[in-house]
DNA sequence: ACAGTAACCTGTTTGC
DNA sequence: TGCAAACAGGTTACTG
């Protein structure tokens, strides 16, 4: 579920709790999510100092000293600071403990990932050839334009690859097409270079504005603190299929694009 | 290199 | 009410 904005919402919400902490123990009580959860991940953060809790993506990088964990939420995943006598529950997979906390990662669909790496995490396999972050400067009408030509695939699957930009998942990518008046299945290779302009401006403010909202809660997101996001609010196509418009109030159709459902208005997005 | 599809899971909603 | 199918915020691996 968690898509950039929702990463990005649980890595502040966990910083302050974890940043500087010693770990005193990793418990894992599940032997693998997507990947065989590492062995010995108590051994390696043991007395440990988390010394930043940054992002690449959807993925999340604690970094100490002798190695980065490396954390991705899947499609369910959720990570909590909780007290040190909370009781983990069914899908609670693995606990990172602390003095006065636990960061707890939920994730009852199991597509999520922890992994352990001790080199620079941004060449690991999975995360050395991921594109740009859509609120760097670096992610450009240019760059798309340039990236998408002779492209046969779909634009909104474009958008979705994160080995072109990162963290535009399937909420906001369907979002900022309705936003720029792009038509989701239009091929990536023929759209312009000014019409890329306003979907990299749709997509910049959308992230923001999702992140400012504390990202977007459609059923179990949480944050750090067990709160929802609010971007919800602000969706104006997502999850509203045969629902009018809020521009022409012609009902909103949907499709299915790479196993994703897409919601768009026919009469504005072209 | 690219495009299309299946696969990994569980929980909830929808439809007969 | 019950049950099966469909659906859900992601991404890799495999095939052609």
């Amino acid at each position: 579920m968690p898509e950039l904005p929702e990463v990005e919402t649980t890595r502040r919400g966990i910083e302050p709790h974890i940043n500087g902490q010693t770990v005193l123990s990793v418990v894992a009580r599940t032997k693998k999510l997507r990947w065989p959860i590492p062995s010995q991940l108590n051994k390696k953060l043991c007395n440990q100092i988390i010394t930043s809790v940054n992002r690449r993506g959807k993925y999340l990088l604690l970094n100490s000293e002798p190695g980065t964990l490396i954390i991705h939420l899947g499609m369910s995943g959720s990570l909590r600071v909780t007290t040190p006598t909370a009781i983990a529950e069914k899908h609670d997979h693995v606990d990172i403990v602390f003095k006065k906390n636990i960061l707890r990662l939920r994730d009852p669909r199991r597509f999520g990932a922890v992994l352990w790496t001790s080199k620079d995490p941004l060449s690991h396999k999975l995360l050395a050839s991921l594109g740009p972050e859509p609120l760097e400067e670096e992610f450009t009408a240019q760059y798309l334009y340039q990236a998408s030509r002779n492209r046969r695939i779909s634009i909104k699957e474009f958008i979705m690859n994160s080995h072109i930009v990162v963290g535009v998942g399937n909420i906001y990518a369907t979002e900022a097409l309705f936003t720029s008046k792009i038509h989701p299945l239009r091929a990536a290779g023929k759209i312009s270079l000014p019409r890329y302009e306003l979907l990299v401006t749709a997509i910049k403010e959308i992230l923001a504005g999702a992140i400012q909202r504390g990202g977007t809660t459609l059923r179990d997101f949480t944050r750090e603190d067990g709160k929802p996001g609010y971007f919800q609010q602000a969706l104006q196509v997502y999850g509203r299929t045969k629902q009018p418009c809020v521009v022409c109030a012609h009902p909103l159709r949907s499709t299915k694009q790479g196993q994703r459902t897409t919601t768009y208005c026919t009469q504005c997005q072209r």
